[in-house]
DNA sequence: AGACATGTGTCTTATAGAAGATATGATAAC
DNA sequence: GTTATCATATCTTCTATAAGACACATGTCT
């Protein structure tokens, strides 16, 4: 509710975003900040086009490029006559966005649902790298979790997952063992953090003797090692994790363009 | 220059593309033909919107937004006072697009630019497999080549790449080895072709004999396995490629959004 | 069930000025 | 005369506004 004037000369008053950008820019940042703060929720819709035209006193179609940008990024969905909505991690034809692998035959659900077991979940310190990954001290609170994921009964992925502790304070491993559904979704509702993207780094490994344990396979069998940094809103670190992945049933899908 | 009249009833004559879809796409459908078709060429800048605009029948919005759609789609290029430019896998910025490995340290230019050797290049006929992903016959004229690259004097990655004999007639070992610069940049001036997305599958794998001892590797090392179908213009599949990376240093880096 | 109204995003056109790039021509300096 | 510098014109894409028609979704009234 800061109407304050700016410092812009005869700019249509456009909060404190970055002052000399294009109008759609700033309320693209604005729109964003909307999110950030829990304005709106994922799931939920945002005003329409010229709700929001009026609220920062530009055009439908300012508002509509910025819209389009924040939709493009998946931030936002568009549903034409219904609305614009929150983008979710919930939804049942997107589930698992950034879970890439796939089976070499059939599709991810031809075996139902991916089987979850949580394996470990403690409360620790962060180390150095984990730290700087997530962008906090060393020593600070972390939470740490191990999981395999198995798909028709077979055990395909083995992850470890460290979580800022402030955040996620409150999260045990009955929490996640209860839910159904994507990890990021629960993320969503339990905390309020959407995960928006993430980096991820491959490379091909073989498994360690408590992995290749944990994943019931052969010690000499490669695995395709999976870094991830997933973040939330202005590109802050919010989850890291590293998964070793079967490729031998499966594979890992990307496209490039 | 078929511009004969199509069954849409008062539409501004958008020739012979989809008949019911919005003008944009018409639009964007013209102008991805005229790529195809070879009348604007790799590097080269296309119209202006208002000449487009004027060639269509259509506002110079319209155009833009057929252009917006092209240009996010990497096929054009838009240069701000200098006009739309057909996107070429030969600019410096952002040469070897698809190649998505990066080193441990610094970053793919610091040890200088790629070193390649071509091992083998000859002229066979698809097995099925190959065939199939290139939607040719079974026993069509294929290239095969193989490959080796090094970086910083260190065998990285070892391709076969497989690619259909009536489109690339007449590309041998020697002009392959006596270009510089990505393939995908020859590909385009020699033979017109342009690559324009790519799928690609991996997975974690042990070597063969053979691909070790030309890795220069122990043969119990992991490696990533990469399949790549590589396409130009319309969806159509113009190559396909199998590398296997060396990742101990180097990783494949990924972005998901 | 069908017709209609209403609220949403989508598409198309038109107009206008801003901003970046480039050529041309005048002017000044050497 | 030649060369450098500046202003101007003109081309391009980029931004912003406005208005109207269309498509889709969801009610409400008949």
């Amino acid at each position: 509710m800061s109407t304050e004037t700016s410092l812009a000369p005869s700019a249509p008053l456009a909060g404190n975003a970055p002052a000399f950008s294009p109008l759609y820019q700033q309320i693209k940042a604005l729109v964003l900040q909307s999110l950030q703060s829990g304005e709106w929720k994922p799931g939920e819709p945002i005003p329409s086009e010229f709700e929001l035209a009026a609220r920062y006193k530009v055009s439908q179609g300012t508002v509509r490029k910025a819209i389009d940008e924040l939709a493009q990024d998946n931030l936002l969905v568009r549903r034409q006559g219904k609305g614009t909505f929150v983008a979710t991690h919930a939804e049942q034809q997107v589930q698992y966005r950034f879970l890439k692998l796939k089976p070499d035959q059939g599709d991810l659900n031809s075996q139902g649902p991916a089987q979850r077991f949580i394996i470990d979940c403690k409360r620790t310190r962060a180390n150095n790298d984990v730290a700087k990954a997530l962008r906090l001290r060393g020593g600070d609170a972390v939470l740490q979790l191990r999981r395999v994921l198995s798909f028709g009964g077979v055990p395909t992925i083995l992850e470890d997952i460290w979580l800022p502790g402030g955040p996620f304070k409150g999260l045990t491993a009955e929490r996640l063992s209860a839910d159904q559904g994507p990890m990021y979704a629960l993320f969503e509702t339990e905390f309020g953090i959407r995960m928006v993207r993430a980096q991820e780094r491959l490379r091909a490994v073989n498994p360690s003797d408590e992995e290749a344990k944990l994943l019931k396979i052969e010690k000499h069998m490669p695995l395709l090692s999976v870094e991830r940094l997933a973040f939330t809103y202005h590109d802050t670190p919010m989850e890291w994790r590293r998964g070793i992945y079967r490729t031998d049933t499966h594979y890992y899908d990307n496209e490039l363009n």
